[in-house]
DNA sequence: CCGCTGACTTAAA
DNA sequence: ATTTAAGCCAGCG
C-alpha cells in the first residue's frame, strides 16, 4: 500500500537532524526508489495528515522551499539552517550527510 | 479510460 | 552555465 511508502519516508524525514535538510531525491534514495523523488514530495503533504512530522526539513535538489508555503522558512531559521535567501537554503552546508 | 499537473532528479546536448 | 529529455507515481477532470 502506499501507506507503507508513508512510513519509510516519514522515518528518514524524523531522521533528519535539527539543523540540517535533506533532498526529496536523497530519501528517494534511502527508502529505494531513487526515482520517486515526486512520490516523495507528494506523500509529504499527506505526511501532515498521517501525523506531525518535520517535513519542512525536506527541500528539493536546488535548496528551494516548498512553494505556498509561508512558515517553512521561519521553522529552519530557528533550526539553525543557513539561508541563501528567503526562499532558498543553504542546502550546500546543510544538507544531511548520510 | 486518457491526459495533465505536481512539495523532483539526473544525465546529456 | 543553461536548456532538453526522460523516468516514476498519485490525484483530478
Amino acid at each position: 500500500m502506499k501507506e507503507d511508502l508513508i512510513y519509510e519516508i516519514l522515518s528518514v524525514v524524523e531522521e533528519i537532524p535539527q539543523g540540517n535538510v535533506a533532498t526529496y531525491g536523497q530519501i528517494a534514495r534511502l527508502i529505494g526508489r531513487e526515482k520517486n523523488a515526486r512520490l516523495v514530495g507528494k506523500a509529504l503533504s499527506v505526511a501532515q495528515y498521517y501525523g506531525d512530522y518535520p517535513c519542512h526539513r525536506v527541500v528539493n535538489h536546488a535548496g528551494r522551499l516548498v512553494p505556498g508555503w509561508k512558515e517553512q522558512g521561519e521553522l529552519l531559521k530557528e533550526e539553525g539552517v543557513p539561508f541563501r535567501d528567503s526562499t532558498h537554503v543553504d542546502i550546500k552546508k546543510c544538507i544531511w550527510d548520510c
